[in-house]
DNA sequence: TATCCAGATGCAATTGAGTTGCATATGGAC
DNA sequence: GTCCATATGCAACTCAATTGCATCTGGATA
């Protein structure tokens, strides 16, 4: 993962209209030197030596996945983990994504193995927004 | 979906090593006669009628899972849903899954419109455990 | 730099999915 | 029909996640 000043994290925060608070710019701190995306009860874990409460931690890394700062991921064992959202990914949200159960991982997919395009359903037309395949990495 | 016969079903299970409970017939019979996977919460509220406890249905779904007769898939909202494991055609079991953004309604999608098989991903292959595609339905 | 308030936080209580313990009931092998 | 391993019902419990509310504070403004 990138690892960002706090002086980064606090303009990035207020680009996002949200108030650069420690406890926020510690999450993002945290985030931005893990190898893989941190559960709820993990961030919390680490912020509590600085007197955050795990409500505020629950609060904050939803308000920043709201504010497209975090991804929230669900690796196959409903335990939400959030991991910093790569700008990059922006431009690449139309094509399907591959997520590793075991290590969090993100992939993209060339669109030549799996079709993003709208579909039928009952007949339907529906909307895509997103396509997303989980399964096991080579890694793991 | 296929619908079964209570006495198929009855094989079924004994076929897994199951014992063949009223319970258990039910909650096969039920899943075999919908078009989408259903959470636990689904299930229960339909065995209520027939004076089945929300506790015996967890634990049915999830040895009916082990016994290989059910799936069991995590579609992103942190509820499991289950459907039938179909067992006369392994390669058709894996079907992708659609979640509407708005209602959270869950419809199974027809694997002629996404192949659901394992696919390279930087020349190495992984192994695909659950393809979602989430959007808009017609009734959002 | 002091003032002020919408937004952020801490704490406690609550929700809700899912699990566990245990006494009782029953499927099905004999 | 008898018997016992398995299944069930009920209650209590775990734990992720949310909500309510009083208090605090970042940062815009004067």
């Amino acid at each position: 993962m990138n690892d960002f000043s706090p002086a980064v994290m606090k303009t990035l925060l207020k680009q996002a209209g949200l108030r650069a608070t420690p406890a926020r710019i510690a999450t993002l701190t945290l985030l931005s030197q893990s190898s893989k995306p941190l559960s709820h009860a993990e961030v919390s874990a680490e912020l509590k030596n600085l007197g955050v409460d795990k409500t505020t931690v629950y609060r904050n890394l939803n308000d920043l996945v709201g504010a497209n700062l975090l991804r929230r991921a669900e690796l196959g064992d409903h335990i939400w983990r959030f991991e910093l959202a790569n700008h990059h990914d922006e431009a690449c949200s139309l094509h399907p994504h591959f997520v590793c159960i075991d290590c969090g991982d993100v992939f993209c997919i060339d669109e030549k193995y799996l079709q993003a395009r709208d579909f039928q359903l009952e007949n339907q037309n529906v909307t895509v927004k997103e396509i997303l395949v989980r399964g096991h990495c080579n890694n793991c």
